[in-house]
RNA sequence: GGGCCUGUGGGUUAGUCUGGUCUAUGCUUGUUCGUUUGGGACGAACAGACUCUGGUUCAAAUCCAGGCAGGCCCA
């Protein structure tokens, strides 16, 4: 049967993203499907463990950063979002009010997440007076007690997080990571004494976004989104857009500067040195595991998953070969994981009872970095065999297993990279006019300095959607693809998850 | 938001149009035993399913209605 090795896999090759990714996620033990309600997959435990390997950087970025977790209920009673619905209209109006109409989207969605929040209505044999609701996010929650805690400038800046479960009720078509119903959400929420200083904050995410991209080996832009985009209550929102394999933009963080519009509304005021009540600056960031999706999506190949080395729950894979010739081989083993173990390093011994070839293809499959083969030749030699999954095998001396291994690891490390930044080079290209024709899977660089109906227009004529100014604008001031006037306001356009 | 489609063991699949031959087919997985073990081994035995509720009928996996769940396409 000419299709028996790939049928018997059973991965579809990953040039046919759309049937690779659903399918990698299953057979790679990442989450199982089966569970009755539309969006809410389990997570198994290989693919928790990545995920929570994932919060374990996000956690160490927060720990570097001064931010200190919290941890706030799942639920929150209707009265209070009447305060953020009362901020969202204030906003809306003054937009309305503020610029000139002709500028303005007519297609805006009623601001809030009303509609897509799961409601509590009951308990037990009794209604609710008031009902309560999943959190879609937390700011009602933290800002309802977050006056509370702020006195005076001495317990400013307020730095805080949570990696929570948030809940959406997406009626869209959901997929694995990308758009679920029942969210794996990271959180950070901060209050400050001043725009600046809320502004320094938006700096330091950014930065910590752009450590997070660069271990996990992912390809993004950071643009500040168009006003119609911006989150509601937010004065603005930096989208950080992930480019997945098929030139899709998949949003994997966001991170808004409120300004002191959310204070207003929450009454969150501190008592400044002269004793003088002056209302705080917010700040939001958010994450999801959208970004294990990304990994899984940039990474992956026709043979399975490929875990960049900082975020895989296995990192290396030992595995005994031809044990029963010689007792050598177990003992070395156990030895050689020791070793790497107390390095710190994620190990697996695979002594299971199966073909060898079965077990390769297992470890490729959930994209294992790095697997040492372990047999009676490599002991009499004083080798492991390392077989990298990005590509390549080699001898490598066991009287010096920690350093050759994270040499190992290092070289997968350089090869994701150099995968993911080609592959950005090759998604984004130029567009120096409109008459190009757009093609599938590619993202269009332009500049453009134009209206918000000028936005509409190209995002008509294209197709595709404006992901807002690039965080870094061009070196030298280029003719706008509406208007024709000079800027150096760098856009995309792209197809967005 | 609008439209189209689907639901059979753990996975996949035959059977549905045209009701009876279906106490339901093949492959795979799982368990046990034996032989094997440096890139997917083989033999034997066993286990395991018609999405739910209602209707039509002498008779429903099959036809009808609704629910739930899933998929695809378009805004």
């Amino acid at each position: 049967m000419a299709n028996h090795d790939k049928a018997k896999r059973g991965i579809p090759p990953k040039e046919d993203f759309n049937a690779w990714y659903p399918a990698i996620v299953e057979i790679a033990d990442l989450v199982d499907k089966r569970y009755p309600i539309k969006g809410m997959d389990v997570w198994r435990p290989y693919g928790w463990k990545a995920m929570r390997c994932i919060d374990n950087l996000t956690h160490q970025e927060m720990e570097r950063t001064d931010h200190e977790e919290v941890r706030f209920p799942l639920l929150i009673p209707e009265d209070l979002l009447e305060k953020e619905n009362r901020l969202v209209a204030l906003l809306k109006r003054a937009r309305e009010e503020g610029v000139d109409p002709s500028e303005l989207r007519m297609d805006e969605d009623e601001a809030g997440f009303k509609k897509e929040v799961y409601w509590v209505r009951n308990a037990g044999e009794n209604d609710l007076d008031v009902p309560m609701f999943l959190r879609p996010t937390s700011e009602t929650a933290m800002y309802t007690m977050f006056p509370l805690w702020v006195r005076t400038h001495a317990d400013l800046p307020l730095k805080t997080y949570q990696i929570v479960n948030t809940f959406r009720y997406e009626t869209k078509q959901t997929r694995s990571f990308i758009r679920v119903r029942e969210i794996h959400f990271f959180e950070a929420h901060t209050a400050h004494v001043d725009e600046e200083c809320a502004t320094r904050q938006i700096e330091e995410d950014l930065e910590i976004v752009s450590r997070l991209m660069e271990m996990m080996k992912l390809p993004f832009i950071m643009s500040k989104r168009p006003v119609w985009d911006t989150f509601p209550g937010a004065w603005y929102t930096i989208g950080i857009d992930v480019i997945m394999p098929n030139g899709r933009t998949l949003q994997v963080a966001s991170v808004h500067h409120y300004k002191d519009q959310w204070a207003r509304a929450f009454d969150l005021k501190y008592a400044d040195e002269n004793g003088e009540h002056q209302y705080c600056h917010q700040t939001t960031y958010g994450m999801s595991e959208r970004l294990l999706g990304a990994v899984v999506g940039i990474h992956g190949d026709d043979n399975g998953l490929i875990f960049p080395p900082l975020v895989a729950p296995i990192q290396v894979v030992i595995m005994p070969v031809a044990a029963h010739k010689n007792p050598l081989v177990n003992e070395t083993v156990e030895t050689v994981s020791q070793i790497l173990r107390e390095s710190g390093f994620r190990i697996k011994i695979d002594n299971r009872d199966l073909r060898p070839g079965q077990k390769y293809w297992d470890w490729e499959i959930k994209g294992v970095p790095l697997r040492l083969e372990i047999g009676p030749r490599d002991v009499e030699n004083g080798n492991a065999f390392a077989a990298r999954r990005t590509g390549g095998k080699e001898p490598i001396p066991l009287d010096d297993i920690t350093n050759q291994v994270r040499k190992q690891l290092d070289i997968v490390e350089n090869e994701l990279s150099n995968r993911s930044s080609e592959h950005l080079d090759g998604c984004v290209i130029q567009l120096m006019s409109l008459d190009t024709e757009i093609q599938e899977g590619q993202i269009y660089e332009i500049a453009f300095d134009g209206t918000d109906a000028d936005a509409e227009v190209l995002e008509k004529t294209t197709g595709l959607v404006i992901l807002g100014d690039s965080i870094t604008p061009f070196d030298n001031e280029q003719p706008c693809i509406i208007s024709g006037k000079m800027t150096t306001r760098r856009q995309h356009l792209a197809r967005m998850y």
